[in-house]
DNA sequence: AATGAATGAGCCTTCATTCAT
DNA sequence: GATGAATGAAGGCTCATTCAT
């Protein structure tokens, strides 16, 4: 599959990769449930046959959409995006911050990673492990180091844990909570204009919230 | 079951009642697509017409069990949950973050109106713009309250709405990353009983944000 | 049920009646199958086991519906409507073609008879062994005997009954395809003030037709 | 079944064309709410799916179903039947009144196009429209040329319309009441052997009618 | 006498999947 | 290598009917 092939078929590679890109499109927009091979079939110009022919089966075209997606998504925004060597455990922060907004709420291709990311935290399907083993591990590991430098050699596992997940979850809560943003407070929905502020108040938000006191006295 | 009973148990409940919330759990469980009508009526021990006699339709019944759920929920886990009256805007700002955790993680019924608030967030049905106007707007109000106290008179609308916003994102991600979580940092999962702590946490990381001296008014 | 009670509960004989009525409209709107006992009694104001409690079931209640049309439509418009004692073949003839044509097309109540007729023709029940006992037969066979009058003693059975037959045919027509004729000829479609036209054409072609010479010459 | 024959037995058509005719007798005999597609599939053999595989819907496949008995109809029994060039416009008319009983009454296939016409003018589906343009106008226009010519040139428009409709009338009551016909006066259903015995009977009644004197025209 | 709740059978449709070509 | 035809298992919904009250 990876290695070069002497003649390579264009159109064969071609069918496969429509396939995987308006899959994507379509389990986001959708769902897993609610998407249909043949629907996905007519959009990719492919026969009815073509996913079981491609794939084998609905499960198993999903697992490899998830994979294609985080492929392109780390490569587009990594997550020490625009920081020089050397740089200080804030600007990392707020770097990492910003990578992790894009990647959430980017419309560039493949715009509905994010969304398939949603889903598959309320409803896991086998992607999740996967997911979890080769994305978010490592991501949330480079967070904790920064938090655990920012917190200070007193800190413990548990607070660096519960604060990383504060930074974590700050800024989930913008795709998460999209579309009640959408409805409900249209003007506070983040652009990509101001998405730069965003990770700003993010960052400094958070930065406070780590080098708080905390109750026992112990920083 | 035929006999007059004291106490009557759940499953003594009229059919109505018992659909409700056998739906709730279902719906939660599967989502909205998945669950069938015939293994609801299945669960709930009636016939399988009797979705349509008592509601109509599946979605109809989705609403029902949607509002059925918030009725209960704010009744049991009133934002304002063991403050007395008079508090201050820190112990307020903890008796709201704790009352939320406990409405999305709370494992007492409905255990699953956090669930399917986190579905309705991703993928929305009708039933969202009931969700906002009845329960989001109302307490994401009350929030913004404490908070714009708690930042002091020359904070901004939009630093008062987005500290808000950090104030629920680091809440929900226990719902909406539970599966994450439980996956692949099952020791970091929040138990009822860590609940108190998990609470004091965000509102002593929130209120170092929400007091943390902005860009314009370092000096 | 036809004799007089000493106290006639008047809203039992009003559900009854009512049912009757709304049943023999929603029946030649709809047809048997498609007519829907619960649209019945939403209809009638009824509840909907009162079908079931004044009639035992759909077809009993469809029967009974048919019965009392014709004891309406007999009622209303004779076979020897307006002709006076000792009146010619001709005369006769005529007579029976208008009141035959008023009852088919006539919108006064039951504006619904015919329609019921006109399906149980394509699409027999029980009921049309009852119509054909107690009202076809009695009806053509006053035709035949007009028939037989003018065409003469020389005229066979057969004779006689393909020419009763033809006039029959003529009348029906108008009813059988009256949707056709409204959609495809509107502008021939017979409306009650040109009934009476209609009545002469058809008498007057089949008075035609009755005396024709035959091809064996027997007249 | 699977060897090839010379003249392939009907069960070796395509399911196509299988469904399509067994859909036709189906939908003759028990109307189109009566007739299910699960019957209809496993009359033809087929399996329960394969309505919505090869037209989408019933009510598409109903549509076919006409449309389908149409073209075979119009093509065995065509108005001109036997009918030699230069013909005069009686022996036109007779020929005429023939064919209309061969495609009414015809046991060959398709036997229940009638019955699916009679259907239709009863109560009426999209398919109506179709019948009336394709194949009702252009039929009668050729049965009023002909009364036209027999009438005479003073006949008015509505003469000759009327007098069509009487000779249609006359043919369409031998399909329309055939199941009245059938049980109140079996001994008078046309059969196959004296259908050239009524159609000379239509013909001569109805030459007479048409010819006879009108109210106005009688010097 | 009359009703509201509940039932069971069945209908049309959908969809992932398979198979012969 | 790729496809059009066909399949079987459900799924949501409808409706006449029954039953306890």
């Amino acid at each position: 599959m990876s290695h070069p092939t002497p003649t390579p078929a264009p159109s064969d590679a071609d069918t496969r990769t429509r396939l995987l890109e308006v899959a994507g499109e379509l389990f986001a927009e959708q769902g897993y449930r609610a998407a249909t091979v043949r629907e996905l079939c007519t959009r990719a110009g492919a026969n009815g046959a073509a996913v079981h022919y491609h794939f084998g089966d609905k499960a198993t075209l999903y697992r490899a959409v998830v994979e294609h997606a985080f492929r392109v998504a780390v490569t587009r925004f990594p997550p020490d995006l625009g920081v020089r060597p050397g740089a200080s455990a804030e600007e990392r922060l707020e770097a990492f911050v910003r990578s992790f907004l894009l990647r959430l709420l980017s419309d560039g291709v493949p715009a509905w990673l994010g969304k398939i990311m949603a889903r598959e935290m309320i409803e896991p399907t086998d992607a999740l492990e996967h997911i979890i083993g080769n994305t978010a591990r490592p991501l949330f590991e480079r967070l904790t180091g920064i938090v655990r430098e920012l917190a200070g050699p007193d800190a413990s596992v548990e607070h660096v844990m519960r604060c990383s997940q504060s930074v974590v979850g700050q800024c989930l809560f913008y795709r998460h909570c999209r579309e009640m943003i959408r409805r409900g407070w249209p003007e506070s929905e983040p652009t990509i204009e101001g998405l730069d502020e965003l990770a700003r108040h993010i960052t400094r938000f958070s930065l406070a919230g780590i080098r708080a006191p905390r109750a026992g006295g112990r920083a």
